[in-house]
DNA sequence: TCTTAATAGTTGACCAGTCATCTTTAATTG
DNA sequence: CAATTAAAGATGACTGGTCAACTATTAAGA
């Protein structure tokens, strides 16, 4: 039963994801949360202490997967760590663009909304995005080292460049409805400014 | 008469703009909106035909103070127009900093909430946008032609990059509590990046 | 049988939006 | 000019619906 409950708790956090994402925080219920996961609405409650609660841990949830595809794209590629981040973001486009611009980012629109008004959600994208960005520093430093990227510029401003950059380039995104201003970010940055001469 | 509807119209753009600036559109309500400007609730209507289009409208009236505002900067600068966009960003950092961190950029905040569920909000966004865009993007290439901004990259790749991490960083700044997210944007940017070797 | 967990129904509050009523202004008439 | 009427505008109570959260009840497990 305990494994029973954290599937269902998994399965809460995975629909939490898609739906805080599409809609946003204020605009989706916890009855319509928990309709998507097939669990009496009563039943909520048992899962998680609020529904600001379960948004905190939503987002915790989100970041993960992306962490890990990171991760794998820099194992794989262990000698040319810029083509992994190149790889990875090639990929990140391809699927942010299969959803019909729609979304974005559950990071970002978290941050817009309530990023500054809830302290639980304040303190889980603090940690999501900063745990992001550490890994696209590393990596950053690791191809400095390999002399794929520049070395006369901080791999920690090129950091907080591309994770600020992409959150821009995904609203912009949004509002266009095109994939264009990603794929600009990508030649932009990853391309172009962070190569090494 | 047609005066005094319209400075109250306008009174109800100004609250507007501060009520979903600092808590979104789905957590602010009509209620809320009319009792700002003293005005009873079901006059709300009368004013406008319903909150999207409010919001919409109060996105257009959001956007025109900067665009005025870095209009001035460039007319007051006219031989050095980098030193105008660099006074302009000075300018906002320590507005935006006054408001202890909140709220951020409703463009911003707008475009991540409801920039893709709102056909309404979605073309004000993209006719705010892109006019905030454009003219910055004319100040580039003003400055380019000035020799202070590099020529060997696009003005329009340059006036993306500023406008999409602007965003970015503003979303930083709100789950950091800190302008330092915008300083290190005006730094890396206006202060490294775009300047002529 | 006893304890713990699941849940349906309910809570008061609030939502966007409507509408009948009331007030104010303008026009018309004597 | 005053009185009456008509039109226009303002407004607060009300609508159906939804919100997050609680709780009394039921079911299940030990």
């Amino acid at each position: 039963m305990i494994t029973n409950k954290q599937i269902k708790r998994n399965n809460f956090l995975t629909q939490g994801v898609h739906l805080l994402m599409t809609q946003g925080y204020h605009a989706t219920g916890v009855n319509e949360i928990a309709k998507a996961v097939q669990v009496p609405k009563g039943s909520f409650y048992s899962y998680f202490n609020s529904k600001e609660d379960f948004a905190a841990e939503t987002i915790t949830h989100y970041i993960e997967p992306f962490i890990q595809l990171l991760k794998k794209h820099i194992e794989q590629s262990p000698h040319d760590t810029l083509a992994a981040l190149k790889n990875y973001y090639e990929e990140l486009i391809i699927t942010v663009g299969k959803n019909g611009y729609k979304g974005g980012c559950l990071l970002g629109n978290m941050m817009g909304e309530v990023g500054d008004t809830s302290e639980l959600c304040n303190q889980a994208l603090k940690s999501a995005v900063e745990r992001y960005r550490l890994l696209q520093y590393h990596a950053l430093i690791k191809a400095q080292k390999q002399g794929t990227v520049r070395q006369d510029r901080s791999a920690e401003m090129m950091a907080n460049l591309l994770v600020n950059s992409w959150q821009g380039a995904l609203l912009r995104m949004k509002i266009e409805k095109s994939v264009q201003p990603l794929q600009e970010f990508y030649d932009t940055l990853l391309g172009d400014y962070f190569i090494s001469a």
